[in-house]
DNA sequence: TTGACACAATTAACAGTGTTAATATCTTGT
DNA sequence: ACAAGATATTAACACTGTTAATTGTGTCAA
């Protein structure tokens, strides 16, 4: 009885539709209902593939999370550049991943701003820091970084990116002056004063 | 017919309830209701000193924002401390208040991060960074930092300071080492690289 | 004392929310 | 052709933000 009678993948169209929504009207104003219209179904279809709507959110955080895991994996395989290079390279692509998608990284981090986020089961959230890390060891061990604690200098580079992705998305209509300036001027900083 | 019936002001009385209730559940799960029903009101009261819920978070913003004005001021206007140790002063002051109530600082970024949070017209809002790029201004002029655009150098700063308190607060879970000397580390990094 | 008027608070209701239980409708294998 | 299983729907519950209409309450002028 509905239009899309075809054998799709409902679990996806569900979740593609909900994506939509979100980043058109905001997690709160979207509601169960409108999805299900989205795409010619009742409302209660979406609890047969997925157990509510945060499971939804749950679904798009890891997909957006795992969307860039390939992108990772080559830049900490990478020999051709330096490693300071290469720190610097993943810095910038995690930075831009963010404010091409605004949208979806706030999602994210609203995510993790609600007071039950800690069980919410996301497993790739805390990779970008992990990869951080070994980058930085390898900066260390090349003579490019100072010795030192890795971890506290790998904390200190993740404060500075994810202070500017969730600054710039957050506040877009801030007057920041030439965006790609502040991003390279602020992580030159931090490497100058980690060195 | 309700036991508060002395002369208080219902409505720092409805503030109150609402801000306790905002930390305790976050803001989605807390209904007009709920705040009502703390302060035996009907819910419809709520309406007669709020417009409705945003306007009583609103409130909220604007009491949070406004509670530390005079300590800024006071940090403004000090004459003992070098320019560079003021700087670092109030970096810190800013970033301790966040984490001294981590839920009152999500709930405010919370509040920016939604869509219509261009229009909230929090005016305190702004205020922040406005006396980071004073006190950077001075410590240029002090010869403590290098020449250059001073904008830029104070959202550098800014970038840092806000990524250090919403990490902070965002995930309290992860294994951070010494908070305090990850703070201090990331500030002294930051503006040794300034400098 | 009466009446008028403003203020404070309430009841009832609307449309919309997430979610569940019970039911119907299709699809498939035998 | 019929049973079984998967897929989808209808109806309902308790709850949400919010508004309109109504009640009570206190103050002041006549």
């Amino acid at each position: 009885m509905n239009s899309n009678s075809d054998k799709v993948d409902v679990k996806k169209m569900i979740l593609e539709a909900a994506k939509e929504l979100f980043l058109e009207q905001g997690i709160n104003s979207v509601s169960m209902r409108k999805i299900a219209n989205k795409i010619n179904y009742s409302p209660t279809t979406l609890y047969i593939y997925y157990s509510n709507k945060n499971d939804i959110l749950k679904h798009l955080a890891k997909e957006y999370f795992s969307e860039y895991a390939q992108d990772y994996e080559n830049i900490l395989e990478n020999t051709e550049r330096s490693s300071i290079d290469n720190l610097i390279v993943f810095i910038k692509h995690y930075i831009h991943r963010a404010l091409a998608n605004p949208g979806m990284y706030k999602l994210m981090t609203t995510l993790f701003a609600e007071t039950d986020s800690s069980h919410l089961g996301i497993s790739n959230a805390g990779k970008g820091y992990e990869i951080l890390k070994t980058l930085t060891t390898r900066c260390i061990k090349d003579n490019e970084l100072s010795e030192g604690d890795v971890d506290l200098k790998a904390q200190i580079l993740w404060v500075n990116t994810h202070g500017l992705c969730s600054l710039l998305t957050k506040r877009p209509s801030f007057h920041w002056g030439e965006v790609e300036l502040l991003i390279d001027s602020s992580i030159n900083t931090v490497i100058k004063g980690l060195k």
